[in-house]
DNA sequence: AAATATAAGACTATTTTAACCATATATTGT
DNA sequence: ACAATATATGGTTAAAATAGTCTTATATTT
């Protein structure tokens, strides 16, 4: 199911919020606070981030989290690794790094004649993923106003 | 988790292998062996197939499975909504059809600020989805030897 | 020392996936 | 008519992934 998992929709969330405070520090608390979702989600997530290098932080009294490369130098690929340990794969034989993994544990793997055209379109699913970065989620404003969004889209 | 299920892979091998046997009648249990998979997993997932109306289907005896449109016209995209009953979605709330879903049972929904992003990707997904073919699953052959690969790939 | 904040892992419940089993229905050929 | 072949369809079960909670440890500031 090609379905992003909820911890990397509040890890987008949590990137965009620290992101747009633009060097400030920002605790996990006030992310949680903002998103309205568990303190300890957020915590977990923001860990991830963090053991990545996506996020630094900074720990005791007054910690909290930033980022540690601009929103444009942090890719939705690079989210989703942080995320779920390891690269996104359309199926288990073929990933970004090994064209074709034959340790796989595949039970139809030296059957199946699919492996080349899938190694295709993990290709243009990589090529997509890291194209999309953190500042891809910061331009659009959050609308509060009719008026506004239309003088928005505008521009 | 960005994954392909096993069926929708199963279901794309049986689809290559009635394309190539062009226009033939092919039956679940000569997929079935082909493949190296139980009868009743193919059987299923024909079916699925047929009840979108990506094959059509023969019953009784010298019955069987062909397409019913050809290999071009056949997406990625149908493929998966055949076999999981619906189109992809990426998030809840964003499917290809509504832009945005308010009666998704995300608890996060009203804080949100990254649907309309999300709306963004969702459509550069279906785009990539649609524009892959079961024609794309067909152009190269299985590589049996170096040499047939080297030829081939330097065409 | 108390308060604040991150680090890290264990645990549980739910959902999704994968596979299997059983039965019904349709068609062909003898 | 009847046996053989083949699809149609639903139910059941086991394994894996996901989502969320809880607990304890560590670091820093005041
Ligand atoms: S070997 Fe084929 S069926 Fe198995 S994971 Fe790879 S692409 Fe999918
Ligand atoms: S509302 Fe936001 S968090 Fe919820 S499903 Fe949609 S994009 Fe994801």
């Amino acid at each position: 199911m090609l379905r992003f998992t909820k911890k990397t929709e509040y890890a987008l969330l949590s990137l965009q919020y620290i992101a747009s405070k633009d060097g400030m520090l920002v605790s996990a608390k006030e992310i949680a606070e903002t998103i309205g979702i568990s303190f300890e989600i957020i915590a977990k997530v923001l860990h991830l981030l963090g053991r990545s290098g996506i996020t630094q932080s900074i720990q005791g009294a007054q910690g909290g989290y930033l980022l540690q490369r601009s929103p444009s130098m942090i890719s939705l690929s690079d989210v989703i690794s942080a995320i779920e340990g390891k690269p996104s794969q359309l199926v288990e034989c073929v990933s970004s790094e090994d064209i074709d993994d034959q340790n796989c544990s595949c039970n139809v793997y030296s059957n199946c004649t699919i492996k080349d055209p899938m190694t295709v379109i993990q290709k243009k699913m990589d090529e997509m993923l890291t194209s999309i970065t953190i500042l891809d989620f910061m331009h659009l404003p959050v609308y509060h106003t009719i008026s506004e969004t239309i003088i928005t889209k505008e521009q």
